[in-house]
DNA sequence: GGTGTATAATTCAGATATGAACAATCGAAA
DNA sequence: TTTCGATTGTTCATATCTGAATTATACACC
């Protein structure tokens, strides 16, 4: 319960591991349940931020506020699209932009994603106490601002 | 920092959400630093195995410690293949089989890109205090055990 | 021994991600 | 106004991952 010295090189290496194979399993967990929904995290990700955004956004603020790489929002975009789920439409204040809304079929798929999403957390974060929920998520916090530099 | 019923949902979903972004957080940066060794996340995660094996080890043995599909392994060690650092032989007890070893430059890669890899994750913990380590790496553990069903 | 089922790896198609190179457009400065 | 540098989205190459279909081989049972 302590923490002597030689085993710190470890433990660090460990828990490091441990933050990994939480993030692959959520992300897994939440794929397996998207896809009955004909969606994944990638999708409801970006439709999340259409949804919110009332009207259409250009593709450049897609790509910031999911903290990605443009080129990955143009082909998020085009499987979207295939799906009848966003589309493209021309920006009037600047025609190199493109802005994308959500679709009727886009925001149904949404919805039903997120409540799919929601009950799949529900049930990840199931064998933690609010107690120790709590403390989980500040002593992410405290990792994430920590190693944000 | 008590728990009322109202925001437990909200809760639920930015604790798991912070999972995933601890995860990706760590990921990106063990990749950027892996990077500059010449491997990635995935490679050195593979040679580990090599490396630890003394001997030969069939890519099913792999896929399964990666806790992977076959075929990403194929693909994986095409690649460490192509870079030099592995190579396949033939299983004289399987003909089915095919068995992975690590090469004398896949050595070296891997010795010091681990060495980068504990470097970079020493500075990623280092926010926390040791006592704060170890509960997060006991509330993870908790987390993925439980998560694990 | 022949037959059928199981297993090993590969191949293929597709999703998700990055980064470099490119085309179109914008905006400011000469 | 013309020109030049910055910005926008796309395209391309590549890495990583999955799952389905395929091929070759092993093994057990009649």
């Amino acid at each position: 319960m302590n923490n002597r010295n030689g085993a710190q090189a470890v433990q660090v290496s460990e828990l490091i591991f441990k933050i990994v194979q939480a993030g692959h399993l959520v992300d897994g967990r939440l794929d397996t349940i998207l896809e009955s929904h004909g969606l994944s995290v990638a999708k409801i990700g970006l439709l999340r931020h259409l949804a919110e955004a009332e009207g259409p956004i250009t593709l450049g603020q897609l790509a910031e506020r999911l903290a990605c790489v443009k080129s990955n929002v143009t082909q998020l975009v085009d499987r979207l699209e295939a799906d009848g789920l966003a589309r493209r439409t021309p920006d009037p204040e600047d025609r190199r932009s493109i802005r994308a809304v959500i679709t009727d079929k886009g925001r149904q798929m949404f919805e039903a994603g997120l409540q799919a999403q929601h009950e799949a957390e529900r049930r990840l974060a199931r064998s933690l106490t609010p107690d120790e929920q709590a403390q989980l998520a500040a002593l992410l916090d405290h990792f994430i601002e920590g190693a944000g530099r």
